[in-house]
DNA sequence: CAAATATATGCGTTTGAATGTATATACACC
DNA sequence: GGTGTATATACATTCAAACGCATATATTTG
């Protein structure tokens, strides 16, 4: 685990630039809207999320468009799991959440942003 | 997902001490002894550690026993669960880790410290 | 080529967080 | 009560990171 992952989720703005990624690729305009500090601001954080693997790039035009890379969610994943014996001591549970994940798969296209 | 979670672990001498504490209760001292900085830094990070909610404390003695709370774990799983869909898009995979840690779970006595 | 749009970057400022030193508080032992 | 040990806190300093402003670079359109 890198710690540079937590560091990058740190920031109360690349958070919400990562969470208005979610529905996939945006423009760096658009992201603007999405928060509240100034163009430059963002495409800052959009450098800095890209050097931590969070966001790939790709030119549209004269738009860039930004989308997410599954990487460093792969590693808060496992890191997380080392503690997962901190609340989950039976693994009974963990295929209780693979059923409620599986329920939760029927529904997904109604989710959209959650 | 409160950001305040991320901004705890963000810190390296923090993110060292939740790992100090992962093989269960220590004393201020302990801690210490397994990071680079000041005791006055210990404890001030370990005040931080308590309001974030990782960690609950214990008087034993002159001393201060430290040990983890599951809460923040748990919100981080299921922050990062939320993007699971980026790199992990069939459930047979989270199938396949089901039984990948269920014959985890077998040597579950060796691994003591990964 | 000129103008408009979209994004990136250089620069200076500000602010918050981490740190060490010194000291305070709490507990144990004699 | 006095001494030693363990931990917490007040204070001042340092430093990195975020920010806005201004400007540079790239792309499209006319």
């Amino acid at each position: 685990m890198q710690e540079v992952v937590f560091q990058t989720l740190a920031d109360p703005t690349r958070f919400r630039i990562i969470e208005a990624l979610r529905g996939g690729e945006r423009a760096v305009g658009d992201i603007v809207g999405a928060v509240d500090i100034h163009q430059s601001g963002v495409s800052r954080h959009l450098r800095l999320l890209q050097e931590a693997g969070f966001v790939k790039v790709r030119p549209d035009g004269q738009k860039r468009l930004y989308s997410l890379r599954p990487e460093p969610f792969r590693e808060v994943d496992e890191w997380v799991n080392r503690y997962r014996s901190l609340w989950e001591a039976r693994l009974d549970k963990f295929a209780e959440e693979l059923a409620r994940r599986q329920r939760a798969r029927v529904s997904k296209n109604k989710e959209k942003d959650t």
